[in-house]
DNA sequence: TATACATATAACAATATGGTTATATGGTTT
DNA sequence: AAACCATATAACCATATTGTTATATGTATA
């Protein structure tokens, strides 16, 4: 996964509230009148929260009647988690930068 | 690892910039000098991202004369991988919630 | 159809983030 | 001691983030 997205993605996960949600959304999908109350923000904010989840794919939504229920998406939390075990390797750009003489050597 | 904290750590690590530099540890450790000619930003801008990356212990430094080197910290890395796969269960907040009759029941 | 409830969006404010340039600090070398 | 190089910090700016209140939209029901 390239940096720009992983970061996008890091940052809908970078938020307590956001982490809480996910949280509470793996014991079972909750919709947001329920979240509320659990959380002192307000609706729109808890709707906020959950929309920005939507959008890097962490959780889904379907909905009920008047209902939205989101559910999590567990598969993209691993992949998130896999990612960061897993960074690129650079070596190629360190090469480079040797060829230009630009690193230091320091026994 | 509490929510505010995990939050923390990923605030630090949700950045393309910083991710990158966290990829070209993972082959060697670098001193800020050898990093700016890889980035089209500054001295300082880099020296903010790997001061940010060292307060989250995502990285450790050492100083060897004049130059200060970064070395990844693989295990803080691993660490939040792991609190992803497995956020806390909260289970115990929606019987609350259920217990106060706040919760939605839609066949 | 009118009303009610759940959710989303708009407009706004306070704070955080990520960059800049200028300058200070720490260590090396002449 | 003076000059030099690497790094960190200060002051500042533009933009993003996260909350608010007010309002719009979507669905169910009296």
């Amino acid at each position: 996964m390239e940096f720009e997205k992983l970061a996008d993605i890091l940052k809908a996960l970078a938020d307590p509230t956001r982490l809480k949600i996910l949280s509470l959304l793996r014991t079972r999908d909750c919709c947001v009148c329920e979240l509320v109350p659990i959380f002192n923000i307000s609706q729109p904010a808890i709707s906020k929260h959950v929309s920005r989840l939507k959008t890097a794919e962490l959780v889904r939504e379907t909905r009920k009647g008047q209902w939205v229920f989101y559910s999590i998406n567990e598969k993209r939390l691993d992949e998130i988690g896999y990612a960061l075990s897993n960074l690129p390797d650079l070596s190629e750009e360190l090469r480079k930068l040797e060829q230009q003489g630009l690193t230091v050597t320091c026994e």
